[in-house]
RNA sequence: UGGGGUAUGGUGUAACGGUAGCACGAGUGACUCUGACUCACUUAGUCUAGGUUCAAAUCCUAGUACCCCAACCA
């Protein structure tokens, strides 16, 4: 199996406190937002995806803050589909991102969980506030074209304007329903709140708070016609769900002006025991923004990674190359590695790249633990043993999970037979070896991995020189792998190099897929403005490897160490008559560094 | 140009007027039946210029660099 043990994410209590933990504490202390029931402070949090494209790994850390955050203080995490435009957003789009937030351990149904939300389930309530601006002379409907709008726009010194800001409440009202009613076409009219078109702050002046779309709604269908922005909707989003703390992006900084002001609109006149011309007061919280998590050799905007897959650069939004969570799960990541890294790169308000680096060593350190181990030849060479009997087979013990083993657990073992004509790797041969090169060359003895020691007798190569094949002799007395013995138990000799192997005759064969970055570029498309541009050609390459027969029947989404190549993960196009796995990263290798030095 | 943000080793992050620390990377070595893992050591930093202070990454002043904002997207 690929998760033998389940290792729990570590919640590091002795790690100092982010920013957004500062300012949960003092509210905490503060009793801020009230308790729970049993008396915990109150902390709801959420994430909330527009269901218009896969998530990735930048939304990983959200979920993971997000989720944390309500798990670490004891309260409740939401998962909302912030689906407030029908023109871009899908069904399938709803599907994959709950699974994604499922598998990423955004347990929004669990206990730490506040349940699953849609914008739209508060669309009416949301239309009745509207109303209510509007009679509050805050809001008007404005029958400028987004053109017009445009054109009149200003600048930071020269004010907005708009002919319909001082029409009277009535017959804006009126047309407000008619606007809802579905009596006038797309972009007819927009509601506009009435603030500031002078604002240096674009946000402020007069934004759009409804426009039409005569448009069929993935969960609410054709119930309506007029849809609400994002900055009117989302406090309220927020507000419905009684969030705490609305955690989001940095680009949204400009943003919160607007994010309180709409809640205070609603608010005026409004009083906490709800005995007023308004009734009760509605729950404001708090928007805080923090950073991006931004990867080196990767595009993240939902438009350029709809455009890799429409274009097909990509086998589809689950391509095991694509840094969406879809992809990374084919890839073989783990939620743990995931999450763990998002852990290690902190929460700030600084704008800092992540080395994509950092994401593979994340996944080489959990499934290091985790993985169990085999053997696969990916570019066989052909090793035949001269003194070992003709058809002679010899099953030898594998330990399945050496780490486990180091850690005193058993480890496990299997077996593995060996026979007189083996494949090891083409690149751990050199008929003239580099220096420390101590793998297998001629006169040259190595260990083949919980074998035997073998030693290279001659080469043969076909007519073109090509090396086709070596013969190797072998040491009876290393059966196991471990060498012979002096009298006083130290090993008699020593060998530098283990090399894994397969037994040709009952090696099985197996489709892998190598997989390189999908950019060549540090920041696609800096260069040229286009990120295809830096495509990497080679980011694919497919080879029929020999593989231990002991994994015949593993299954989809299974995850192995091959000993000394790297961790793969069979993929889902795995069928019984042919295996497929997927390399989800390589081991690090000193060697190649070393010899690329050279 | 107006508004909103952010600057600490190569990278990510701490230090909240009092010894600039941690992690990753990189380098060296040890160990090793995976040139993996593990372990040890080394490496290298407060954007600039002034000022306040016994003492400044931290406070003040003036600069500089980078990011975001003028969708009926979110």
């Amino acid at each position: 199996m690929s998760t033998p043990a389940e290792h729990p994410a570590p919640t590091p209590a002795d790690r100092p406190l982010n920013f957004i933990e500062q300012i949960i504490e003092q509210d905490n202390a503060a009793k801020k937002w009230g308790t729970w029931p049993d008396g915990t402070p109150r902390v709801q949090t959420r994430f909330p995806p527009e269901p218009n494209g896969y998530l990735h790994i930048g939304h990983a850390k959200s979920i993971c803050l997000n989720f944390g955050l309500a798990k670490k203080y004891g309260g409740k995490f939401n998962l909302r589909f912030d689906d407030t435009n029908p023109t871009k957003e899908e069904q399938e789009y709803v599907d994959s991102i709950t699974n994604d937030v499922k598998w990423l351990g955004g347990d929004f149904d669990g206990p730490n969980g506040g349940g699953l939300f849609f914008a739209s389930d508060c669309f009416e309530q949301m239309y009745n506030f509207a109303e209510e601006l509007i009679r509050k002379g805050k809001a008007y409907v404005c029958e400028l074209s987004a053109d017009e709008v445009s054109k009149r726009r200003g600048t930071p010194q020269i004010p907005s304007t708009s002919p319909f800001r001082d029409r009277p409440i009535d017959e804006s009202l009126r047309l407000f329903r008619e606007m809802k009613e579905g009596k006038h076409p797309n972009g007819s009219m927009t509601l506009r709140a009435k603030i500031d078109l002078a604002s240096p702050n674009f946000n402020l002046r007069d934004p759009v708070m409804y426009r039409i779309l005569h448009e069929t709604h993935p969960h609410t269908g054709a119930e309506w016609c007029v849809y609400p922005m994002y900055d009117w909707a989302h406090g309220f989003e927020d507000s419905a769900e009684g969030i705490t703390h609305s955690i989001c992006t940095l680009e949204f900084e400009d943003h919160r002006p607007l994010y309180d002001w709409f809640i205070d609109a609603v608010n005026e006149g409004r009083t906490d025991d709800g005995r007023g011309p308004w009734g009760k007061k509605i729950h404001h919280s708090q928007q805080i923004e923090f950073a991006k998590f931004r990867p080196t050799y990767t595009i993240l905007s939902k438009r350029n990674l709809l455009k890799m897959v429409e274009d097909g650069h990509v086998r589809g939004w689950d391509d095991p190359r694509m840094p969406t969570i879809a992809g990374l799960r084919r890839r073989g990541y783990t939620p743990e590695s995931l999450r763990n890294l998002m852990e290690d790169v902190g929460v700030t308000k600084v704008e800092s790249s992540i080395d994509i680096g950092r994401l593979e060593n994340a996944v080489r350190d959990h499934l290091n633990k985790v993985a169990p181990r085999a053997m696969a030849v990916l570019r066989p060479l052909k090793v035949v043993i001269e003194n070992w009997p003709e058809g002679k087979v010899d099953m030898l013990d594998f330990v399945v999970n050496p780490e486990e083993q180091a850690r005193g657990g058993s480890g496990g073992t299997r077996k593995v037979p060996f026979s007189k004509v083996l494949y090891i790797e083409h690149e751990d041969f050199m008929e003239v070896p580099a220096k420390k090169f101590f793998r297998l060359a001629p006169g040259q003895e190595v260990r083949l991995r919980w074998a035997y020691f073998i030693k290279c007798a001659s080469v043969v190569k076909d007519a073109a020189g090509n090396i086709t094949e070596v013969r190797c002799t072998y040491d009876p007395a290393t059966r196991g792998g471990d060498a012979p013995l002096n009298p006083d138990g130290t090993p008699a000799r020593k060998v530098k190099g283990t090399l894994h192997w397969v037994s040709a005759e009952h090696a099985i064969p197996a489709e892998v897929r190598l997989f390189d970055r999908l950019f060549t570029a540090e920041e696609p498309g800096k260069r040229t403005g286009n990120h295809i541009d830096d495509l990497n050609p080679n980011s694919l390459e497919v080879l029929t490897a020999h593989i231990d027969p002991a994994l015949k029947d593993a299954k989809p989404g299974e995850r192995y160490q091959f000993e000394r190549l790297g961790y793969f993960c069979v993929d889902p196009d795995t069928t019984p008559a042919k295996l497929v796995f997927n390399r989800t990263v390589t081991l690090k290798d000193t060697w190649a560094k070393v010899a690329g030095k050279d």
